[in-house]
DNA sequence: CTAATTTCATTTGTCAGACATTTAAAAGTC
DNA sequence: GACTTTTAAATGTCTGACAAATGAAATTAG
């Protein structure tokens, strides 16, 4: 393990990058035990606190653990689908809030990589993932049910249906990519009340899966995607008349 | 902004969570300056290096930059498509690596989320679109070729593909994505030799797009997907006919 | 001899202070 | 007015220290 001791880049940086890559490459295993900070600190000729610096760069991305005692230290961490789907919402959420990305976009991405599951969810469905997206169409139905909790059930409803497909690498890259749209989707379905079209619509897309017809579940969603462009379409229609756009400059 | 002073978990790491969140919620907005590392070790009644190790938790994920000098200090960064690709090919590589995701499971999402890009990309294919996709098969089909460069070949060749959809969230998914499974898909391309049926489905793919028939290219990729597998499924039985797999423990 | 207790060594977490380096603005000089 | 020097502010790094957690070894009580 060597650095280079004449770059720009801060050193804690680049011992960082020196630990990330030993571990992306597999030269450290999943629970293995890095050297001590101090015997770090030892290896790379620089000072704890560089180390810890660094450490902490890798422990950001989930890369390590850190446990104290006698026994602890830094330990190369298995990183589970969950610890994944967290970041990515995170960055997947800063992504979109940062680019300027059109509803109209993120929807279009939304909606083709739920259809890239239907085939898959249409085959393997079984009994408890129907039963799931039954659950959220009934709660979504309730006529007393507050905005933020519809939205949760859309989410919720949405996952299930990736889920379906019974791939972990998939649910993991939607489950993530839906999440992070959902403050965009809100905007749209906090304004339009309309909810019984779009209940409609998830009876027609389960119908379809019971049904074990992929095709047709792909008919309803690309409804629900012209649906959801629509509203968002006159929602920003309303607000544009209620506050005009300024002329471009 | 408050913390708090009674967790288990460490300070720096309920400070960069802190801070985190001010991002993410956008109370601090892309460019505008934090507090510089004094007036913040002020604020959270800590010292200098933990607020550091705060920090460069939030330099990991790419939130913040710093600069140095008399009007330097930390900023929020505008988090670019690239940088949130390369973060997630990092998260998804570990994944793939750590989880013992199997060839299949990989292939076939790789493959449903690059179909979910056929229509787009039928739609909306453009010469520029084109031409690439003929070059890397023209790469492709040099006799010469080491294995390294034919892999890397197809990596942008699929690139291409989901770039013709012409939007530029499912590019940034779909990319990190390919991008993280090509070491489980050189396993299987290292080994067979057989370029030609694979460059054969790859033009194929090219005449449907140019011909704006999604139909098409997604039967093509069926192809693809399905002889990718029968690939791996070869190499696996070679494999365990050489070295015979230990009884189940 | 066993079991509980104490001691101890190791390691991470935090702190305080210092110096080096970078950078832009302010002050000074011709 | 243009150029140079100084200065102040900020991050990057180092050193040394102490606190807290934790498992292992040594010790002691029964």
């Amino acid at each position: 393990m060597k650095i280079d001791r004449s770059q720009p880049t801060a050193l804690s940086a680049r011992i960082a990058k020196t630990l990330r890559d030993a571990i992306v490459s597999g030269a450290l295993v999943v629970d293995q035990r890095l050297p001590s900070e101090a015997e770090l600190a030892d290896t790379f000729a620089v000072s704890r606190a560089t180390i810890r610096e660094a450490l902490k760069r890798l422990a950001a991305q989930s890369l390590i653990r850190t446990e104290r005692g006698a026994l602890g230290g830094a330990f190369v961490r298995h990183l589970s689908y969950e610890d994944a789907r967290a970041q990515m919402v995170t960055t997947s959420t800063l992504l979109l809030s940062m680019n300027e990305v059109g509803f109209n976009t993120a929807c279009e991405a939304r909606f083709a990589l739920e259809r890239a599951c239907l085939p898959l969810a249409a085959a393997r469905r079984e009994p408890a993932h129907l039963a799931v997206l039954q659950r959220e169409i009934n709660r979504q139905a309730t006529p007393d049910l507050d905005d933020v909790a519809f939205c949760a059930s859309d989410v919720a409803f949405h996952r299930a249906l990736v889920d379906g497909a019974g791939n972990p690498v998939l649910s993991y890259q939607l489950a993530g990519a839906i999440e992070a749209m959902q403050p965009l989707m809100n905007m749209v379905t906090f304004t339009a009340r309309s909810r019984a079209e779009i209940v409609a619509l998830h009876s027609d897309v389960l119908t379809a899966l019971t049904a074990r017809d992929a095709t047709a579940a792909a008919g309803h969603l690309d409804r629900l995607e012209a649906y959801t462009k629509d509203l968002a379409e006159r929602v920003r229609t309303a607000r544009d008349k209620a506050k005009p756009p300024r002329v471009a400059s």
